[in-house]
Order: C-alpha cells, then sequence, then structure tokens
DNA sequence: CGCATAACCGGCGATACTGCCGGTTTTATG
DNA sequence: CATAAAACCGGCAGTATCGCCGGTTATGCG
C-alpha cells in the first residue's frame, strides 16, 4: 500500500470541483480566492451561530465583501451552502488522513489502531467537523439542505469504506470486523463531541473514549 | 429498592412547576392546559423545524391559538423556549423510567442489563429526544438558550447520577464502572441517533449498537 | 346582578434576511 | 487604445418574525 497514492485518490474522489485546477488568469485566481474565503468564512458561521447563522449577510460582512459581489459568486444562499457542504466533507476527510499518515510515519504500524482512534478523535475536534454536525442536524429537518447533504454523505461514506477495506491488509477476511469498528468510533465520537455540554466533567468523556478504544483495539487482536 | 418510590422521586426532582399541582378553578385548568398544548407544539416545531422553527407564530398556529394568547402565556419566545426546556427533560426521563421498570417487572432482573439498554434506546427514539437534541445542538451557539439549557443538563445528570447508583446495589463499591457504563450508553445511542443519516443500511446501526450493549454487558460481569 | 380579574384576540411598527437589479471598477483581448 | 467581459458595489422591495398594545370575551366573587 502507498500512503500517498491512497491519501490522494480518497481526497480526490470527494473534491469539490472549485478546488481542482488552479486558473492561470490574474482575475480568476482572485476570483476563487474570494470564492474559498467566502466558504470559510461560511464554515466560522455555521460554527458561530448554527445553520440559520449561515446568512448571506453574515458571510460577506465577515470577509468585507460586498452583498453584491457575494452575489456575485453565490445567486443564492442554497448555492453557498451547498459549496460549504462539499468543503466541509472534503476537509473531514483531509485532516483525518494527514493525521493519520503522520503519525503512522512516526510511531510505527504497531501502534495502527490506537493512531487511528486518535487521529479520528483529532478530526473531530476541528472547525470543520462542528459544521458538519450543524449541517448534519439542520439535515433531519430541512429538505433543501437534505437534498444537498444526504448524497454528500453517502458518497463520503462509500469512499471511506472502500478505501478503508484496501488500506488495512491485516484485517484480511474480517473486513466486516473492521468496518464494524470503524462505524463504532465514528459514532462514540460523535456522542462524545456533543456530550461536552451535559458531562461537565471532562475525565468522564476521556473514560468513554478510552473504553471506546480498548474495544476497538479487542476487535482487532481477537481476528 | 422501591420502584415507585425511586421513579416518583427522580421524577419530582426535575418536573417543571407548572406540573405540580393541578387547580381546582376552572379557569386556570383551562390555562393550565393550553399552557401545556402549547409546549408540546413546541416540541412539535422544535422536531419538524429545528431551533430556529421555534417561532411564536408557528407554535400559535399549531394550537389554533392566537398570537395574542400566546403572548398572554408566554410574552417572549425565550420564556416558551425555557417551558419546552424544563419539559423535554422531564419527559426524556420519565420515559425511560417507564419502559425500564415495566419491562424489569415483566423479564425479571437477571435481564436488568439488556433491559436498561432497551429502555434507554427506547427513550432515544422519541419525539422529546429529538427536541433535546435540536436544542443541545442549538445551545453550542446560542448563548441565551445555553443559559437555560446548561443548567437543566446539569441538573438532569446529578438526579440521574445519584438515584442509578442507589437504584442498583448489586454495583457495590463499583460505582464508577456503573457511571462508565450509563455515560457510555448515553454517549453511544446519541450517536447513533445521527447517523441514521450517514449509515444508510439500518443494519450497521444495529450492530454498532449490540456490540454496545456486549460491552456494557461486560462490564457488569467482570465487577 | 355587577364588578374585577383572567384568558383570549388581532393588528402595529421594528428588525432582519432574501433575491434582484442597475451601475462602477478592474482585467483581458484585438 | 478601444471594446468586451468579469468582478464588485450598494440599494430596493418582499417576506417573516419579533415584542407590544388596546380591545373583547369568559369566568370568579360579593
Amino acid at each position: 500500500m502507498n500512503a500517498d497514492n491512497l491519501q490522494d485518490r480518497m481526497l480526490s474522489a470527494i473534491m469539490p470541483e472549485h478546488n481542482a485546477e488552479p486558473p492561470a488568469r490574474w482575475q480568476q485566481r482572485k476570483s476563487a480566492q474570494t470564492r474559498q474565503r467566502l466558504v470559510e468564512a461560511g464554515v466560522d458561521c455555521l460554527v458561530e451561530g448554527g445553520y440559520s447563522g449561515l446568512t448571506t449577510a453574515a458571510v460577506a460582512e465577515r470577509c468585507a465583501v460586498s452583498r453584491g459581489a457575494m452575489h456575485h459568486h453565490f445567486p443564492t444562499r442554497l448555492e453557498l451552502v451547498a459549496a460549504v457542504v462539499e468543503h466541509v466533507f472534503y476537509q473531514r476527510m483531509r485532516r483525518f488522513l494527514d493525521d493519520y499518515f503522520a503519525a503512522l510515519k512516526e510511531r510505527g504500524e504497531e501502534l495502527m489502531i490506537e493512531i487511528a482512534c486518535e487521529a479520528h478523535w483529532q478530526s473531530v475536534q476541528t472547525r470543520e467537523y462542528a459544521a458538519y454536525l450543524e449541517l448534519l442536524v439542520a439535515a433531519r429537518s430541512d429538505a433543501e439542505l437534505a437534498a444537498l447533504f444526504q448524497p454528500a454523505a453517502r458518497q463520503y461514506d462509500e469512499v471511506w469504506t472502500r478505501e478503508m477495506i484496501e488500506a488495512f491488509p491485516q484485517w484480511e477476511r474480517h473486513w466486516q470486523d473492521l468496518k464494524l469498528a470503524s462505524d463504532f468510533t465514528q459514532v462514540l465520537h460523535m456522542g462524545l463531541l456533543l456530550h461536552r455540554t451535559p458531562f461537565a466533567d471532562e475525565a468522564r468523556r476521556e473514560q468513554v473514549r478510552q473504553m471506546g478504544n480498548r474495544v476497538v483495539r479487542g476487535l482487532y487482536d481477537r481476528k
């Protein structure tokens, strides 16, 4: 398995179109840059004000861009949302892969399980994941958003599952267990993130997380 | 341990004031009834439209109550929200206790762990829990709501933890494990609920849930 | 029966977000 | 240099939600 190949393949599979080829022209490059800044401001608004806080005015103001320019890049709010959705999924995968392969190179393959759990937990702590969560929850009660979000989530999961099975040949024929371990970790980490409020004590979350890691390790060792 | 006593004590500890004593007067009784209907309509709006869908107009319309009457019961939107928060926490505990003690009586105490997991999973499937989730997420980015939500969540957790330790004498001195099992289940079930969208396949969620149950059972057996 | 109180009604202005438009500046091309 | 095209600007009307108010109906009490 070549780490860089896998990383590139996974990322390119869900890369937003506008990220693909940086144009040579000055104007278009600046335009793409502004667009990117707007999308990232959208992520900020999402994190700070929830889905209903993702307004065209707020995003434009945060970028020091006029509402007219905003309209030029994103004629409607929903088109902005679509760009944010793409960006968030892409960054989510990117963060995990970067962390994972960096740590793997440094600490060695025998700690693979712990490294993967740690990298995923790190990826959950990011701004982008917070934005993902806001979108996920909002999509439960907003049909328009769901129409954008669900296909993206489906594709993300598809790419993730496919490449994961190929990336961990150690699990061999037990790839159902690998998938289960991955699903379990994703579920647990999302729950942990949301229990920051109900569980005032940080140690409680940490204990649950450690137990989750042990469960995944056990799933691997018994194969 | 007397089940009914425990149930009453836990519920009364977080019961909304307006539920306490039903007044004798016709008028006041009808008023309390209308108020209750408004709160429940608030839950519906929350589930169907998220926190930003919880508007005074929407709630009033759903109850076939004028905006004036609405204003009479809840002068501001935030007061309505406060009532909904109280109601949601109360119902969440109520649903769990009802299910748990009913199943315990029917299936016997040796299945306690499985029954508790099942009852909690059931309580997570309810409308009220969906509303709880919306409030929890919205409270992350809305200071006013957080000021209402966090104390309520704190109190809920406090009552839950205290009574749980008393209700399960079997765990004896291993009450840290009991707490860990409870925290783990709460975290996992919330994550599972939210992964309904990303995991298209229902069987995957079910597998993760079953594995969670086994983990809790293991925690109990090894004590 | 009559007055006081509580419950309910519908409309007002203020604010904020959306989508759209005409006009202006900056960059590319012949 | 002139013209086209792309990027950016600021304001307008439409809509929805909010908090608030004066007025109306129903109930409780002497």
